[in-house]
DNA sequence: ACGCATGATGCAAACGTTTGCAACAATGGA
DNA sequence: TCCATTGTTGCAAACGTTTGCATCATGCGT
């Protein structure tokens, strides 16, 4: 079947094709009779722009690139869903490139770059510098996700990690239940490391010092409640575990129950992000909320034409997005706690 | 910084920049000392081929859609993943396109038609005739999955669901447990709807009519937990439960722990799809394994041009994959149940 | 030494748009 | 009545490739 071009319209609704292209566009200078016609001819041939045509002379094709890895949390996941609905309603089209080594990065990213992509999001990985301007002085934006690089026409947006993980170290503190653990991914995320050095400032504060708290690696997702068993089976069990994702302080629950530890008594249990799983009647996971839908807010905003100029200009822009401690019953009830630090 | 073209490349090795485009095409005729010139040019200035004028010419761009829905099950996102690694892995680039409503699907398709997309994977929502024949019209080959639907140039893909549910019926009933149950979504997909139909035939043959069956819907998959709750609540609580996909099974486990129920004394449990959570030791759900390598494997043989150019041929094909009873702990174990029905 | 196949190369026309520029009509003011 | 202005239009050149066709050496058989 033959497709039907610009040509056909133009042919079928009498006027020059250039008319026809503009008729499609909205800040041009078209007669209202004019783009009615070729409207018309268009609906009746069945007309439909092609994006790669445009794409080709217009130095961009439409897409919009996200890097990322194999979800490994619930949180992940929940984003990725997001952010595709928010990209379709907002008119632009997703494409994705998966990156499970660093090495893949750059072909991620270039690929990016090939398709001229409006901007590339970025949220798995790590990235370099030379590797975002390289984007950049390619003409595609970066926006990264989770982590914080300031670099020219690099946009950020993450969570007050610090000061999240500040509200969970002092609500542990405070509980009086120790050793306290932090349950993590070894550091292997940015995000990972903030909320690791955010529990040890809380804990500093309540006179700890870091080497008190005893640092668990959950290593793959698949082997989180491996991990987890052998954080409570340990020599020095705690009694408190701040965890760096839910889906490590769901498994850490799950492990907790298969060995009859009770909840909050023996064990307190903290998260972070506040996927909706955790706030299942089963689970009542105490965590700190960092939504989602705010995070993808946020970057939808970082594709605005104007936010994408003006990050050109100065060095990047950094967008911080609150959190806040939401108690549920994997901890103890809060008058039950011992009085904050200081005042 | 202006883009590195063929012509450049052309200009740098001395050559008509049709001789470049030769140099970077396999089966062409170009003289090695002139593909070797080319590359080392090509090397020397940075030059990456434009997928998007390439598919401009060539009416491919080298994209291959994924037209999906929010992820439902833990399925759909391991799914998902493993696709795009493999996708990836065979140098192909993929597009996604969210669904939630019906009417979503057909903007969907024509995204991928827009953009000349090597075919179409569906993974989600309702396909009509029509819309698929449109987009094989338009030169977009469908793959299907989870459903089937025979026409020119739509391939599909899926578990023999049947065959698996069966399985899982005649160990419910050879378990003696009354009364059994089918806890799905409510028919709303192709699966949940093979799965009880499979179910209620294997009970058939036990000699339980299809009114025996308690059906449960799940509604959305938030609600699982509390889906469940009311179903282990009900006036005639179930003794047996057939889950219409792991995660169905695993927040009915969870529900049943909440309420004391002992697993699988008071209550058996089966699952479909074999996510890796089941085999947690925590869970060790029985559930109906269909291994999702394979689904994808499957979806990659159709991509072949060879396998599309048959579908076009003669009406589309339909691969179903086998799926097999793993046997956990949430059902008795195998030597305490009834012998089989017969022979 | 001659014509012929053969393989390598270049030319130029596509692919389907957008867009700068020039031409044009219409409108209003002087 | 004429000129300047404004708003519409069409022409043609881009965008960066691929590819059919023609050309041209080159080597081979005779």
């Amino acid at each position: 079947m033959k497709r039907v071009t610009i040509k056909d319209v133009a042919l079928e609704a009498g006027v020059s094709y250039s008319a026809v292209s503009r008729a499609f566009q909205d800040g041009s200078n078209v007669a209202d009779a004019t783009r009615r016609k070729v409207q018309e001819a268009a609906r009746k041939l069945g007309y439909r722009p092609s994006p790669i045509a445009r794409g080709l002379v217009q130095g961009r094709s439409g897409l919009v690139t996200l890097v990322t890895g194999p979800r490994q949390s619930w949180f992940d996941a929940l984003f990725f869903d997001t952010l595709a609905s928010e990209l379709a309603r907002a008119g632009k089209h997703l494409m994705v490139a998966t990156v499970h080594s660093r090495d893949e990065m750059e072909t991620g990213l270039m690929q990016a770059v090939d398709y001229r992509s409006e901007a590339v999001i970025v949220s798995a990985g790590t990235m370099s510098l030379e590797l975002s301007s390289q984007c950049v002085a390619a003409g595609v934006p970066v926006i990264l996700s989770g982590r914080v690089l300031e670099a020219r026409g690099v946009q950020c947006v993450l969570a007050d990690n610090v000061g999240g993980a500040r509200q969970a170290g002092a609500l542990l503190a405070r509980s009086g239940k120790r050793p306290i653990a932090f349950f993590g991914q070894g550091g292997r995320t940015f995000a990972d490391r903030e909320r690791l050095s955010g529990l040890a400032s809380a804990l500093a504060e309540h006179g700890m010092a870091e080497k008190d708290i005893a640092i668990a690696d959950a290593g793959r997702a698949d082997d989180a409640i491996n991990a987890a068993m052998a954080l409570l089976a340990g020599p020095d069990r705690p009694q408190a575990v701040f965890c760096s994702n839910d889906g490590l302080a769901l498994a850490l629950l799950q492990a907790a129950l298969q060995i009859g530890m009770s909840v909050p008594e023996d064990l307190a249990v903290i998260g972070f992000d506040d996927v909706p799983m955790a706030g299942w009647p089963s689970f009542g996971l105490t965590t700190i909320n960092y939504p989602v839908e705010r995070v993808v807010a946020a970057i939808m905003d970082c594709l605005d034409p104007e936010a994408i100029a003006q990050s050109l200009d100065r060095t990047g822009t950094v967008r911080r997005l609150d959190t806040h401690l939401v108690v549920r019953r994997t901890t103890p009830p809060l008058n039950r706690l011992q009085s904050p630090a200081r005042s």
